[in-house]
DNA sequence: TAATATAACAAAAACGTTTTAGGAGTATGG
DNA sequence: CCATACTCCTAAAACGTTTTTGTTATATTA
C-alpha cells in the first residue's frame, strides 16, 4: 500500500538508483530530473521504509529508554516530562524513541539486552544510575552508545548530566536550618542509587555545618514514590519528639508526606517544613507550593538526546560530562518552626 | 560485534539457513544438531538482527504512540501508566512501543505520517479521539491496524476501549446532587475531543433528573491540565454567588482545582466539593483524597495492546468494542454542601 | 578529428534474516 | 534390487534501501 522507490521508478521512468539518489540531493542529477523526481514522491506521500533504511545504514535511527518501574502502579512524572524533552530532541533529528519498561532487579539488564544485542536501537539513555550499574558495564561491552541522567563510579570517561544533588540537598537542609529547624527528617532513596549517595552527604555536610548530630532514628529509606513517602513520614510523625521539618529526596516523596501531614492534622509550613527535589509542576501547584530544587527536566531531555546524537554520529562532544548546579525554588511548604516546639 | 548467524555458522560448521531453522524450531532438524546449534548461540548471546528481520517480514514487531501534549510542561501521569501498561503488554509478546510526542493541531497527522507511511510501526494505538479525527481516517486510507483509547463517530466498526464517561460523569454529579449541592460548576475538556461531548452529556443529563438548569456560567473548558484547572476554578470562584462543588473532566484539572480552592481559602469536602475523572495515584494521596472515576489504567494498557496484536495477527477479535463501566470512588473531597450557603 | 572530460543516468551489490525449493544420503517396502 | 519414503541439511531468493561502480552520450580540448 504505502509507495515506494520501485514505484516511483515505473511512475517517472527512471530506476530506482536515480529516485533514491535525486531524493538525496547527490549532484550528479538533472534539476528537471529531480523536480519531476519530487513532485512524484511529493503526490504519493513517499517515506522511506526505515526496515531497508536501517539495514543497509546498519542503523536504526531508534534510541532506546526504560523507564526504571517500581510496581505496578508507576506514575511519577518526572518521566513524562524527561521523555517528552528526548522525543522531541529525537524527533527534530528525524530520530524515534523506544520505550520500555525495567523493573527494578532480575529483568532489569534482560530489557536492556533485548533492545542493544538486538540491535533494536543505536543507543541508550539511562537514568537512576547505580552504585555498580551492570548496565553500563554491559553498554561498554557492547559497544553501544550511550548517556546518563546522573553519574556513575570508576568509570571516569562516560558521559553525563546531572544535577548537582549533593549541593542541592545541601541547600536545602541549610534554608530549613537557617529558618530555625534543629530536627531535621530525611526520607531518601534507594541505598543502591548513586544519587542517593550524594544527597546523602548533602543532608550530612548541612547538619555537620550547623553543628547538629546525625540522627539515624529520623532517616528514612524510601523508594521515591508518593505511597512510601506518606508511610514513612507517618511513622515519623508518630515519633515521640517528632522533627519539625523533613527533606524528601524527591517531590513525589514529599508529595506523599503532605498527605501524611494532613492526615495527622499538621499544617505545612508551620507545624511542619518539607521541601522536594525535581520540580515536577505538581509541586508547584500544590498546597501549599513546594519548596524544592528545579530541575528543567524537558532542557535536559533535550540535551541528553543531543549528546546521543554527537555520539553516534561520531560529531566532537565539547562537554562530556555536565553536572548543573541546583537551582533551589523556596516556597511556602518551608517556614520557621512553632516557637512552642509542637507535641 | 553483536553475533548473528553468521558467526554462529562458522563455529558450528552449519549452515546459516540449518542456525536459523534450528534456533525457528522447525522440525526437520536433528536434535543433536539443534543442540549444539542452541549452545552456541547462548554461550554468544545471540540475539535475531531486527531491522533484517523486519525487511524480511514485511513486520517491526514495533507498535507506535504518541502522546499528545498540550505546550511544553506537559506531566500527566495518567499516560505514564497507560504507557507501562501498554509496554508490558507488548514486551510480553516481544513487541517493541515507539513513543513520540504529537502537539496539538498542525504536526499531530504529520507525527503519524512519519511513523506509518514509514513503516516504522505495524500499528498504533490513539488516545483522545477527536470528534473529527483525521488520525482515523489516515489509518483506514493506510490499512494500518490501530485501537481506540476512546470512541470515535461515523466509523461504525474500529477497535476500541472507552469508559461509559457518560455515565460517569453522571454518577459523580448524582452524588453532588444527592449530598444537596444545587449548585454545581463543570470544568471540562477541549470541545473536539469526543470524550467531552459524553462528560458533557452526563453532566447536563444529571442536572436535568433534579430540575436544574443547565447555567453556562459555571461550566468553563479547560485543556485537562493543572494549570488551567487552577486558572478556570478562580474564575468560578470569583463570581458572587459561586458554585458549592465544582466537577472535573480529569484528575489533574480537580488537583488543580484544589490549589485554587486553597488560595481562596475554601476547605476541600466542605466549602467547595471536588470531583475528577482517571484515578490517578496522586488522586488517592492527595488532601482530602479525590472523589473520582477509577479507570484501571494500567490495565487497558495491557488490553489495548493484546487488542491491536490480535489485529496484527489476524486472530479473532470477540470483543472489538469495549464499553466499561464506570467505576466511582466516593472520597473527602466531596461532601454535603455548607448550610450557611458559603459568601 | 581523435582523445579526453563531463553530465546524467543505471546496474549491481550489500545489509542479515527467513523461507522455499530441493538435494544427498539413508531407511523402508514390495 | 529397485522404487519410494524419510531425514537432515543447504543453496538461493527475497525484502527495499543506499552506494559504488560503470556506461552512454554529449561537450570540450589539442
Amino acid at each position: 500500500m504505502p509507495t515506494r522507490l520501485k514505484d516511483l521508478a515505473k511512475e517517472t521512468g527512471y530506476s530506482v538508483s536515480t529516485i533514491s539518489r535525486a531524493l538525496l540531493g547527490y549532484k550528479d542529477v538533472n534539476a528537471e530530473t529531480r523536480r519531476r523526481i519530487v513532485k512524484a514522491a511529493q503526490k504519493h506521500d513517499y517515506y522511506p521504509y526505515q526496515s531497508a533504511r536501517q539495514l543497509r545504514a546498519g542503523k536504526t535511527y531508534i534510541i532506546g529508554f526504560l523507564i526504571p518501574t517500581y510496581g505496578l502502579r508507576f506514575s511519577d512524572p518526572f518521566f513524562i516530562e524527561l521523555l517528552t524533552g528526548i522525543g522531541d530532541g529525537a524527533a527534530a533529528k528525524n530520530y524515534d524513541v523506544l520505550v520500555g519498561t525495567s523493573p527494578e532487579g532480575e529483568g532489569e539488564l534482560e530489557a536492556y539486552k533485548r533492545i542493544v544485542a538486538g540491535g533494536r536501537v543505536d543507543g541508550v539513555v539511562i537514568t537512576r544510575t547505580k552504585e555498580d550499574d551492570k548496565r553500563v558495564d554491559y553498554l561498554l561491552k557492547m559497544h553501544t552508545p550511550f548517556v546518563l541522567l546522573g553519574r556513575v563510579f570508576n568509570k571516569p570517561n562516560v558521559p553525563y548530566i546531572d544535577i548537582d544533588s549533593k549541593n542541592g540537598i545541601k541547600l536545602l537542609t541549610e534554608h530549613l536550618l537557617k529558618l530555625g529547624h534543629r530536627k531535621i527528617g530525611f526520607i531518601t532513596s534507594p541505598e543502591e542509587l548513586v544519587f542517593s549517595r550524594y544527597r546523602n552527604e548533602g543532608y550530612r555536610e548541612a547538619l555537620k555545618k550547623y553543628g547538629i548530630k546525625y540522627d539515624a532514628s529520623i532517616v528514612k529509606i524510601g523508594d521515591l514514590t508518593q505511597e512510601t513517602g506518606r508511610k514513612l513520614a507517618t511513622e515519623l510523625f508518630r515519633q515521640k519528639n517528632r522533627p519539625s521539618a523533613v527533606v524528601c529526596a524527591n517531590d513525589l516523596t514529599a508529595l506523599g508526606v503532605y498527605s501524611a501531614a494532613h492526615q495527622v492534622g499538621l499544617e505545612i509550613g508551620s507545624d511542619i517544613s518539607i521541601s522536594g527535589y525535581d520540580g515536577i509542576s505538581l509541586a508547584e501547584n500544590a498546597h501549599p507550593p513546594l519548596t524544592t530544587i528545579q530541575v528543567p527536566i524537558y532542557e535536559v531531555g533535550i540535551k541528553l538526546f543531543n549528546m546521543l546524537y554527537k555520539l553516534l554520529n561520531n560529531e566532537p562532544l565539547e562537554n562530556k560530562q555536565i553536572l548543573l548546579p541546583p537551582q533551589p525554588i523556596y516556597r511556602n511548604s518551608t517556614g520557621p518552626p512553632r516557637k512552642a516546639d509542637g507535641h
